[in-house]
DNA sequence: TAACCCTTTGACAACGTTGTCTAGGCGTCC
DNA sequence: GGACGCCTAGACAACGTTGTCAAAGGGTTA
């Protein structure tokens, strides 16, 4: 900038001026000074200008992983956003880790994010404090914070989510349904297994249920035990997508009442279609950046809490006989 | 840091020396700021240091769109290398927009983002010039630069993986393969075009070739416009993962031997499975941010370009006789 | 014509850090 | 006992911007 004022034969805050659109510039001094810019291919430094403001005009968003399609929606979702309000997206998976999650966070505010966007990954978010009493604002998508912090949220209608698939499968005769989940440590995990159990009532054995994550084994081994069972499961209820395609693959050909919760992409073309409970990822992922938006443009109300409705999407999985 | 130096009783270097744990301080002084620094929550001011430094450890990821499978994967790859390297990840999506995608480099470079990896939607790239010259190393990733710019790049072997699906396909006896694609001005889609017009030889008829993306209304017209033929294609070569699946649901129960580019999830509990030529989202991601760091480790030499191989993977649909 | 106002421009400090240079205190070596 | 060097600590400038304030020049009004 120093070279432009220079070059332009101007004061330093008068190229200043010309670079923010600022009045009470002449019209021919701005437009000698733009030659100088385009002359010099100079750009300014958004570093210095940050430091002088206070303002990144950047917002961090902490996900699970960017590789599953439910985040990589969600972050395109944020993504469309903050482009829209001149902000840059900074980016990062916790990988299910809280000490990543804590990590990262600690890691956005020190280059002072504008605001934070979190899929919490712990449930400690107590770290997140001295952030948010320092004016940094925070919304949590899909998992609400731990105990004592009161931020906006945005999840998704889980346990009602649950009811309707387990509902869906009574009501096409099934009485013996199982449930794979994740870890109800994972709060997600923990709604829809209440969800499941509440549409079950006293039909609810606890040996249909199977909270123990996605990797392939241990979905295997589950279903195999279940299976074995004196009165064996007529249909499946899973707690999210990657569940629903693991069991898929685990029960190869063999024919099942199945209502997975998340929507995924070709569930319509397997055979037979893959009735699920569709979350709308984009959606949560907008609305979160919304409200981070109405916060950084300074409303000071009360924390918000949307729940976002789910729809059961029936494709023939679902509506299998027992 | 000069609230926590008045804290501490010290001068505002000697914080600094704590902070960023160079030698010469007394450990007793140190342990005193630290002790300063835990008490009034201090985090280093990241922009300032930038400003000081002139490193933002900071890397600029330009691709098509998060949401795609194919990107979410490269970017996670990227995000991994660039964690380990101490860095953050800025990204963005272009929407395979050319003035989209320069935008995002124009603002990546005002924020002086240590380097750039770039799935390129447009094909002129003057605009980087400047910045190379300045010292900012760029990666292209997927498909190349524009003429004129002489960068790090890292492709899938497009041309080959084309070939040998075509090959793959005339294997089984096919004669008459359609081939469904992007349109040629996007690098990758004319690549694979080639390919599969290499692999035919003579058999080559431009009446069953349609580059046109993966709208499924243009699909639904070209399908149905080449199986109108006095002699219909019998086999499928499919230009990318998007066009395999909306080539699929246009297709209904139909069956027709399939080849697609790229791999998806679920193609092997399609029936038939899916046959593909694999590539590697993840090694593409990985390869361009390990040849960044290696440049801004002072690699100077000569720009390197990458092939990555690519797999077919038989699984029915490309076994199926005509 | 003097007082005033508006337009345009510039000088200067400040944002929070880090690199450089200097100074004081203390131990060591001749 | 003096010269020297090491260890620790601090003063100060600089990074590139922007906000504040002041000044110069020209026009308008009383």
């Amino acid at each position: 900038m120093k070279d432009v004022a220079l070059a332009a034969g101007v004061a330093l805050k008068t190229v200043s001026r010309v670079v923010n659109g600022e009045p009470g510039v002449n019209p021919a001094t701005a437009q000698r000074v733009r030659e100088a810019i385009d002359r010099l291919g100079y750009s300014r430094n958004e570093s210095a200008r940050v430091l002088r403001r206070g303002r990144t005009s950047t917002v961090g968003l902490v996900i699970e992983d960017v590789a599953d399609p439910f985040y990589a929606g969600l972050s395109r979702a944020v993504e469309e956003v903050v482009i829209v309000e001149g902000c840059l997206l900074l980016s990062g998976s916790s990988g299910e880790k809280p000490a990543r999650e804590r990590e990262l966070v600690r890691t956005f505010c020190a280059r002072r994010v504008d605001g934070l966007i979190v899929v919490p990954a712990g449930d400690d978010h107590s770290y997140l404090r001295a952030e948010l009493d320092a004016g940094t604002p925070a919304v949590f998508a899909d998992r609400p914070p731990g105990p004592g912090l009161d931020v906006d949220t945005v999840l998704s209608d889980n346990a009602g989510g649950a009811r309707e698939a387990v509902g869906h499968l009574l009501a096409h005769g099934h009485r013996r349904i199982a449930m794979l989940g994740d870890h109800p440590s994972i709060f997600t995990a923990a709604e829809r297994l209440a969800g499941y159990r509440a549409a079950l009532g006293p039909l609810f054995d606890p040996r249909l249920v199977a909270m123990r994550g996605p990797a392939p084994d241990t979905v295997r081994d589950d279903l195999e035990r279940m299976l074995a069972l004196d009165s064996p499961p007529t249909a499946l209820f899973t707690g999210n997508g990657r569940l629903t395609v693991t069991a898929l693959r685990v029960l190869g050909g063999r024919r099942m009442g199945l209502v997975g919760f998340d929507d995924f992409e070709l569930a319509d073309l397997l055979t037979p279609g893959v009735t699920v409970v569709a979350q709308d990822p984009a959606g949560m992922g907008r609305v979160a950046a919304e409200l981070l938006f109405r916060r950084l443009a300074g409303d000071g109300g009360p924390s918000e809490h949307v729940e976002l409705p789910v729809r059961l999407i029936p494709r023939g999985s679902g509506e299998l006989p027992p």
